[in-house]
DNA sequence: ATGAAAGCGCTAACAT
DNA sequence: ATGTTAGCGCTTTCAT
C-alpha cells in the first residue's frame, strides 16, 4: 500500500514524444499548443493518471494558491461560521486554507504566522489577539497580503471587516431603556488593553471619544452601553457591570453569579458575546430565574439555539459567514495585486427580537 | 509595501562565508558541521531574518508536514469540534492543517481530495460522505494514508476512529422503555443506503445483523432502536419513524411537526444526530410543548445549549475532541511509517441526564 | 567537517 | 508552435 510514485510531466512527455515545455504548456494551461499535440499529451496524462506538482509550480510562481487562517478558537461557533465563509470564497477558486488557533495568545499568534509564512501562503486572514502589542504583524504584512477581521490592531493599515460594535451596543442599550429599564447590567470580558480600571475608560469615552485608537470588540461594545446612559441621561452604576477576569464560561458564570446576588440588581443583562451569553445562561439556569419574567436578556451575537429555546433570546446578530466571504474576497484582491488604500469594511448587524426582553414603559409618553 | 525578498540559504551562506551545503546543515538541522561555522551561519541567518521555504524543502524531501481534512460542514459544531481535536496534535509537531468542505456530495469530496493531493499532504482525515461509492478513497489510499472519521466505508481497509452507534442507541431506547414508554418516536435522515424501504432494513437488521457493512451513524443508531425494541418484546411501529428527506433542519422541523401531529404520537422523541435535534427543538417550540411535561426527548450528540435551558436535554455525547486527537494521532503514525493492520478505534460515549426525560414507570417490579 | 554539484517537478526565457 | 535550457530554494550524494 505504500506511496506509489506519482507520475511527473517528464513521464507524461516521454509517453506523448513531446518536450517537458510542451507538455507543461498543454497540462499547465499555459502557452500555445496545437490540437495534435495537445491530445496526445491529455491521452498520455490520462494512461499515466498524471496529476500536478502544486509544489513544484509554487516553488517557481512564487504563489501557492493557499491562504492562512488565524482563528482565536476553531471550534468557537463565532470562527467556525467565519471559516465557512471564508472557505466558501476560496474553493471555487482553487485556493486551499490552513487553519490555526492562535488560542488569543500572542505566543500562539506568532507561532501561527510562523507556520503560515514558511508554508508560503498568499495572504494571512486573521483576528488578533493583541490590538496592541503587533510589531509581529507589522513584520508580516511586509511581505504578504493580510485582512483582519473582527478586530482591529492600532496603526496598522491593511483590510479589515467587521460590524460597529459601538453604534450596535448603543442602539441595543437605548432601546432597553427607551423601555423602560433602568438598572442594565453588562457582561463583559473587559481586562485587557490600556484600561486597568473602568472609570478611567469611561472618562476617557465622553472627554475624547476620537481618541480611542484600535480597541477590542468587547471594550466596543461597552463603549456603546455608556454612550447610551449618556444620551439618555442615565446615570452609570458600574455596579452593573460583571467584569470577567478570563474568557471562559466558567468564569463568566461565577462573576454573573455575583451580580444576580446583590440586593438591588440589574433588570436586564447586556452580553457581550457568545461566550458570555453562555455562562450567563448558565448562571441564570443556576438560579432558577425565568426569562424574562425574572430578568430579560439581549445578547451580541447570535446562537442557534436562541431561536428553538422558550421564549428565544434577542440578539444582535453579526453576519459571520458573509464576513468571512468579504475577508476572502479583500485577501483574493490583495493577492491579485490590488493596491489601494486600506478598507475597513462594516457589515450591518441583525436586531433579532424573539421576546427575552421585558417591556417595562412604552417609549412615547 | 509589496513584497520584500526573503532571504535564502544562498543568501545566508554568503554572508557567512561558507557554502550553502553548509548553511543548509545548520539551517536544517542535518548533517555535521562545528561550531565554529555554525555560529557564523546562525549569525548570518539572524541578521537577514531567514526564514526556510518548506516548499522547497518539501519538493525534496517529499513530506510537507500538512494533513488535509475534508468535512461535511466545518460550521457544525460536530466537525469544529473534531477539529480542534485535530489541530491541537497537529500545532505541536508542527503540522499545517489544510481543511475543506464536502458538503456531504462526492462530487465535493473529490473535489476536495483533487485539491489536498495536488498539494501533496502527507495524509487525509475524512468523513466520507458516501459509505459506498468510494472508487476515489481507494485510489487515495494508495498513495496517501488516511483516516475515517465518524464514518465508516466498505471493503476499504483504514484506520477509522467513530463510536459504537449500535450499542449506545440501544441502551438509550432500552432506557427509554425500562423508565415506561412505549410509543418512542426517532427522529432521522435515513434517505441513502441500499434501503429503499425501512421494513427491508429492518427485515435485514432481524435476520442477518452481520450482514450489514458500513452504514451510516444514521442507520446505525436507528438499527440500535429496532435492537432495543426486539430486546424488550416491544412492537415496532414504524409510523413512529419521522424519517427526514434532506439534512437541513427545516425538512427535520417539518417532518417532526407531522409526526406530532398524529392522534397517537410519540410520547418520547430521540434524536439521531446535532442537526436533527435543532429541527426538533424547532417543531416542539412551535408546538408549545413543554419538555418533559408534554413530551419527553433524548439526543444522540450533546450540543452546548443542552446544559442551560430548562430543564436540560438529556444526550448522548460523543468525544469529538477526542475522536479528533485519535485521527490525527493515527495518521501521524501511519505517516511516521507505521504499517499494521487497520484500526478501527472506537470511543466511549457519554450519558448525559439532565431531566428532558419523563419517567413513566419504575423499571423493576 | 565541508564544498561542489546534481537534482526534486515544474515554469519561463530564449531559441528555432 | 515546439524544444532547449535555466533555474525556483532546498537537500543530498559524493568527493575531499
Amino acid at each position: 500500500m505504500v506511496t506509489k510514485r506519482q507520475a511527473t510531466i517528464a513521464d507524461v512527455a516521454r509517453r506523448a514524444g513531446v518536450s517537458t515545455a510542451t507538455a507543461g504548456r498543454v497540462l499547465g494551461g499555459y502557452g500555445y499548443s496545437s490540437g495534435e499535440k495537445r491530445d496526445l499529451v491529455l491521452k498520455a496524462a490520462e494512461d499515466l493518471g498524471y496529476r500536478p506538482n502544486q509544489l513544484a509550480r509554487s516553488l517557481i510562481t512564487g504563489r501557492t494558491r493557499t491562504i492562512g487562517f488565524v482563528a482565536g478558537d476553531i471550534q468557537s461557533p463565532f470562527f467556525a461560521k467565519i471559516l465557512r465563509g471564508v472557505s466558501d470564497v476560496l474553493e471555487p477558486k482553487g485556493f486551499g486554507l490552513l487553519i490555526t488557533n492562535s488560542d488569543e495568545t500572542v505566543e500562539g499568534e506568532m507561532e501561527s504566522i510562523r507556520l503560515l509564512s514558511e508554508k508560503q501562503v498568499d495572504g494571512v486572514i486573521l483576528s488578533p489577539c493583541d490590538v496592541e502589542e503587533a510589531a509581529h504583524l507589522r513584520k508580516l504584512v511586509q511581505t504578504t497580503p493580510m485582512v483582519l477581521i473582527d478586530r482591529q490592531v492600532a496603526d496598522l493599515d491593511v483590510d479589515s471587516v467587521g460590524v460597529d460594535s459601538v453604534a450596535a451596543a448603543e442602539a441595543c442599550v437605548r432601546r432597553l431603556i427607551a423601555e423602560g429599564h433602568r438598572r442594565i447590567g453588562m457582561v463583559a470580558e473587559l481586562q485587557f488593553g490600556p484600561w486597568t480600571d473602568i472609570e478611567s475608560f469611561v472618562r476617557m469615552v465622553r472627554t475624547n471619544p476620537d481618541g480611542i485608537g484600535a480597541i477590542y470588540p468587547s471594550w466596543q461594545r461597552f463603549m456603546g452601553y455608556v454612550r447610551a446612559h449618556d444620551a439618555c441621561d442615565l446615570p452609570l452604576d458600574l455596579s452593573l457591570i460583571a467584569r470577567v477576569n478570563s474568557y471562559s464560561t466558567e468564569d463568566t458564570k461565577a462573576t454573573v453569579l455575583r451580580l444576580l446576588g446583590h440586593p438591588d440588581g440589574p433588570s436586564v443583562l447586556f452580553t457581550a458575546d457568545g461566550l458570555m451569553t453562555e455562562g450567563t445562561m448558565m448562571a441564570i439556569f443556576e438560579r432558577g430565574l425565568r426569562i424574562p419574567d425574572d430578568i430579560s436578556l439581549v445578547a451580541f451575537d447570535d446562537l442557534d439555539w436562541m431561536s428553538f429555546i422558550g421564549p428565544g433570546i434577542d440578539s444582535i446578530g453579526q453576519p459571520r459567514r458573509k464576513m468571512g466571504e468579504a475577508a476572502a474576497r479583500m485577501l483574493i484582491e490583495r493577492i491579485g495585486g490590488f493596491d489601494g488604500p486600506p478598507r475597513r469594511e462594516k457589515l450591518p448587524v441583525r436586531d433579532n427580537r424573539r421576546g427575552s426582553v421585558c417591556v417595562l414603559a412604552t417609549g412615547r409618553d
